[in-house]
DNA sequence: TCCGATGATTGCGT
DNA sequence: ACGCAATCATCGGA
């Protein structure tokens, strides 16, 4: 709804004043606006439950009711200006028709005058009116749109999610971390386990996909603690029951892994009495703190930040979900004008 | 009050 | 339709 609404705001946009056919598209297209956004029609009852579905579908919850009365405040506010501004107009039309009318009387007793010039008269005024009523709709369109933006848009009332909801993202995120795009049902039932909406969920992987691959440093911390955490959960699912079951790392759900033959080499890990992967993080990430240019990863003495935890290092295993950074380059520079070829990998 | 963290939106590419 | 990258707008701690 919202886009649908946007695209045609910025669809109307375009402040060309051509005055032609009467069925205006162009002027359709405000009406429209305006009733659906209920400042023109019926005057009352209609607008509110437009705004009332706008804000169902925007904000999901029905709880700011205080915002919302708010909202339709000002819609009302706006109605009623819009109202009495269209009233205006009108009214002075149709005065100037008459005044107009009068004078061509008057004139038409010292010289002739036809009809079909009085006809043309008319219409020129009611041009030039319209198309002021059309500036009028178009500028409450946008005062329409303001409004909504500014009580609408759910960036305007953003909350953080609680502290278990991103355990749990964080949780899936890290013990996925060669391929952290979850399934549909993933998404879902990740969603009614954090109590948020799939489309959240999306949009947090979503950020989190972006934002860990830009800085991996800052996130190695809660890498490790998560892969820790997820282990430390394996190991005791493993010890408590003897049964032969597959020990997967981070699939206590139903999560269906494409291509899980090779990835999660984390279980070798597992074997140690205790994780080197975390000590080694703890160790390098003082070293690593050096967050220069994000843009120039390679070339200088911080790189290679794979063996940093060992046990996470199949988010290079498959190069699935990131392509730049290459992991690690044992081999001297070697570097030619155009000679880059790394020829069959594999 | 400032600044990093964070959820949401948008434009673009596929 | 989905993901990425950039960006917006707010939150929350220093």
């Amino acid at each position: 709804y919202e886009r649908y609404l946007y695209s045609i705001y910025c669809g109307l946009s375009i402040r060309g004043a051509q005055e032609e056919d009467p069925p205006d598209p162009q002027l359709m297209r405000l009406d429209n606006m305006l009733l659906a956004e209920g400042v023109s029609g019926p005057e009352k009852g209609g607008g509110s439950a437009a705004a009332a579905a706008a804000a169902a579908a925007a904000g999901g919850a029905t709880d700011n009711s205080i915002e919302h009365s708010d909202y339709r405040a000002k819609l009302t506010q706006i109605r009623q200006i819009y109202h009495t501004e269209l009233e205006k107009y009108e009214q002075a039309c149709n005065e100037f028709t008459t005044h107009v009318m009068n004078l061509l009387r008057e004139q038409s007793r010292t010289r002739p005058i036809s009809p079909k010039e009085i006809e043309r008269m008319v219409g020129i005024i009611h041009r030039k009116f319209s198309s002021i009523q059309m500036q009028l709709k178009q500028s409450t369109c946008e005062a329409v749109m303001i409004l909504r933006s500014r009580f609408l848009d759910a960036r305007r009332k953003r909350r953080n999610f609680s502290k278990q909801a991103t355990e749990i993202l964080n949780e899936y995120f890290y013990s996925h971390l060669s391929n952290p795009y979850p399934s549909e049902e993933a998404k879902e039932e990740l969603a009614k386990k954090c109590s948020i909406t799939v489309s959240q969920v999306s949009n947090w992987f979503g950020n989190k996909r972006i934002r860990y691959k830009k800085n991996i440093g800052k996130f190695q911390e809660e890498a490790n603690l998560y892969a820790a955490k997820t282990a430390v959960a394996a190991a005791v699912q493993n010890s408590q029951a003897n049964s032969p079951s597959t020990p997967n790392p981070g699939s206590s759900g139903s999560f269906n892994l494409p291509n899980s033959g090779d990835m999660f080499m984390s279980m070798p890990t597992l074997n140690g009495d205790s994780y080197p992967g975390v000590q080694v993080a703890a160790g390098v990430q003082s070293q690593v703190g050096a967050p220069h240019n994000p843009t120039a990863p390679q070339k200088g003495p911080t790189r290679c930040i794979s063996p940093i935890c060992p046990g996470l290092s199949s988010w290079q295993a498959n190069g699935g979900w990131q392509d730049e950074a290459p992991p690690c380059s044992v081999t001297s520079p070697v570097e030619g004008p155009g000679s880059v070829h790394s020829d069959t990998s594999n």
